[in-house]
Parts: C-alpha cells; sequence; structure tokens
DNA sequence: TAACACCGTGCGTTATAACGCACAAATTAA
DNA sequence: TTAATTTGTGCGTTATAACGCACGGTGTTA
C-alpha cells in the first residue's frame, strides 16, 4: 500500500475528529458507506476516484489535500542578527502556505538547503535590492518586482547592495 | 462521473500522446493494463487509488495535476481608473499562481465574484490600509501585514481610509 | 496483392471495491 | 445499577475495477 493510502486514511480521520463525526455521520455527509469509511481508515482498501471525489466534497477539502502528505513548515535560520524574520501567516495544512517578511541588511546572506519536490516560493521585495542564487542560476530583483523559483533546488538570498532590503516570502508546498 | 474523471481522461491522453506512447507502450510504464488505461481515457470506470498512484508515477507526475483541472486565470476589473494594477508574474500553470500589485486611490472599490472551489488568495499590504469583505467577514489589514482567504466566495477590496493603498496579491489555483 | 505488426476496443473472468446488515463493545441515559 | 443508544468491525452479497486475450481496423513492407 503507498503512501498515499496512508495520507487519505490520516486526514480522514484527523477531519473526522476535527468535525466531531462519527462513522455514521461522516457516511451520512459524504454518502460513503460507514463500512467503506472504516476500510478507508484502516487501509483496508483502495478508494476509487467516484469514492474519494464524495470524500472529498463531503468533507468540503480538495482533492489535493486529502491525497498529499502533510508538508513540514519552512524554517528560516534566525541565528542571523543581520537577518529580522517575521511570520505574517502561519503554515495552513489547507492551502499548503506561509508567509514571511524579511528584512536584511547589507552585506547578509542566507542559505536554504532544497525542499521537497514541488515547493515554490514566491519573493516580492518592497525595498531595497535583492539576489537570489537557485542552483546555477542568479537574479536580482528590485523594489517593486516579484520573483517565483522552484524551492526544491538549493538556494540564497544575499543583499550585496547599499542597505537593508524588505522583502516577503510566499511558500507554497506541494 | 464527475469533473474529475473528465480531468483524469483528458491529462492522461496528452501525456500519452506528449510521450508518443501507445496503450501498450503506457501500459509497460505505468503498470495499469492496456485495457484499463482505454476505460479511463473514455471515462468508462472510475480508477482506484492504487491505480492513479501507478499512472501517476509512470507518467512522473504529481497525482494533485493528474486529477486537478487547469485553472482560468484570474481577470482583474480594469475599468477602474481610480484602481491601478500591474500584474508582477503571469499565470504559471506549473505552480498555479499569479501575482498582482495594486494601487487603491482612497475611496477605490473592487468586487470579485466567487472563484472555483479551492482557490484562494494572499494579499500582503504595503503601505495604507485595506478593507476586505469575503462573504460576511470583514477584516481591515494594515501596512506591513498580510491576510489569506478563500476566493471560492465573493469578495471586495475597499480603501475606506484616508491616501492610497498598495498591496500585493498572490492567487493560488487549486 | 498478401503478410505482418501495431493499434484501440470489447468481452469474459478474476479480484476487489462498496455496500447493508448483524453484532459485540463502548458510551450514554434513566 | 440496568436499559437504551451509539460506535466500529466483520461478513456475505452485489457491483465494478482490472485484467488477459481475441479481434477488426490501419499502416507498412515485401
Amino acid at each position: 500500500m503507498q503512501n498515499n493510502h496512508h495520507t487519505v486514511a490520516r486526514r480522514l480521520k484527523q477531519l473526522r475528529k476535527d468535525k466531531g463525526w462519527s462513522l455514521t455521520a461522516c457516511a451520512e455527509h459524504t454518502g460513503v458507506s460507514k463500512a467503506m469509511l472504516g476500510q478507508i481508515e484502516r487501509q483496508e482498501s483502495s478508494p476509487t476516484l467516484a469514492t474519494l471525489w464524495k470524500l472529498a466534497t463531503g468533507l468540503n477539502v480538495s482533492l489535493s489535500w486529502l491525497l498529499n502528505d502533510e508538508q513540514q513548515p519552512m524554517t528560516f535560520d534566525f541565528a542571523h542578527e543581520r537577518i529580522q524574520v517575521e511570520r505574517l501567516l502561519a503554515f495552513d495544512p489547507q492551502t499548503q502556505q506561509e508567509v514571511y517578511k524579511l528584512c536584511m541588511a547589507e552585506g547578509a546572506k542566507s542559505h536554504s538547503d532544497a525542499h521537497r519536490h514541488g515547493t515554490f516560493e514566491m519573493l516580492y521585495v518592497q525595498s531595497g535590492r535583492l539576489d537570489i542564487v537557485v542552483g546555477e542560476t542568479q537574479v536580482t530583483i528590485k523594489a517593486g518586482d516579484a520573483y517565483r523559483f522552484d524551492a526544491a533546488q538549493p538556494h540564497s538570498y544575499i543583499n550585496r547592495y547599499s542597505g537593508k532590503t524588505e522583502f516577503v516570502a510566499v511558500i507554497n508546498y506541494r
């Protein structure tokens, strides 16, 4: 049984618990039989797409979310006193997104290892300039501009310019 | 048969065509039988999660992508001369995201109808203040703050404050 | 032209998803 | 405390997913 069955089981159990639904109540809301819900939670059966769709709509979640592994929130290296990090929006399992605002002093540099496949970042530079190095690619973003890249590669933020740089990092996990 | 079956069928056909694979070749790569592949493409059967997983891995795509409809880019109402819109990042099919920067003059208001289920927006206010009305909920965001909401509900942006408001809108489609 | 290879479809068979129902255990109500 | 209700599991039945295989159609080659 692949990871996805495990994920669906975990998600279903959690959602049921959150809503305070018994298998019977959940069956009424989703249109999937109580016995089948039990089988899914115990990973004793591989649900069809039609059944998965019933689950997603009855539980009011997206199929993607129901099938995907929970991602670990990204952690910035907070040890740099020349880099200030403020979390604007916490990681949300529903949207698989988190948002940070960073302020990098002149000369500051921050490196991130590759994240899980499918993760991407969108940066919006509010003031100053920022150099982004993604794999072998280097890009400079100036104030008012945005840049999106595949965060499943090692990447660095560098402020090689005079004065501080302020930017917003939006991270979307897949 | 729900939309998802139609989506899977379309995706499978397209991928097969792109790779130049016959049903036989595709069966060899995915471990799903030729006859079943045909059934899926003709939407004559609802594949199980195990089969979907085989497809996704054999075709080297994510499950999410295989199951989700291609989204249409959002369109802002450009008719308002009191609202300036700049597209920072175009809609990208891979990330299903697009990014805009908006500047709303004092008193300006912009309304959006509900988007497709699963769409969400993240707003970052750079300067000024902004009122967001989502369904029955109203929130005020001030400069430096971010807010995320379900864009599958009708929503409005309103600048009820003196002076202009500048903010970034990040739209993620599901 | 005939022979061959490949293609997608449909059929019958097997495996399993999905169900309704009964039941034991757990929980709640009197 | 007992009785009533609810809960999750397992069983047998039904429906259907998934398969191997045969077949007609198409294209290529000798």
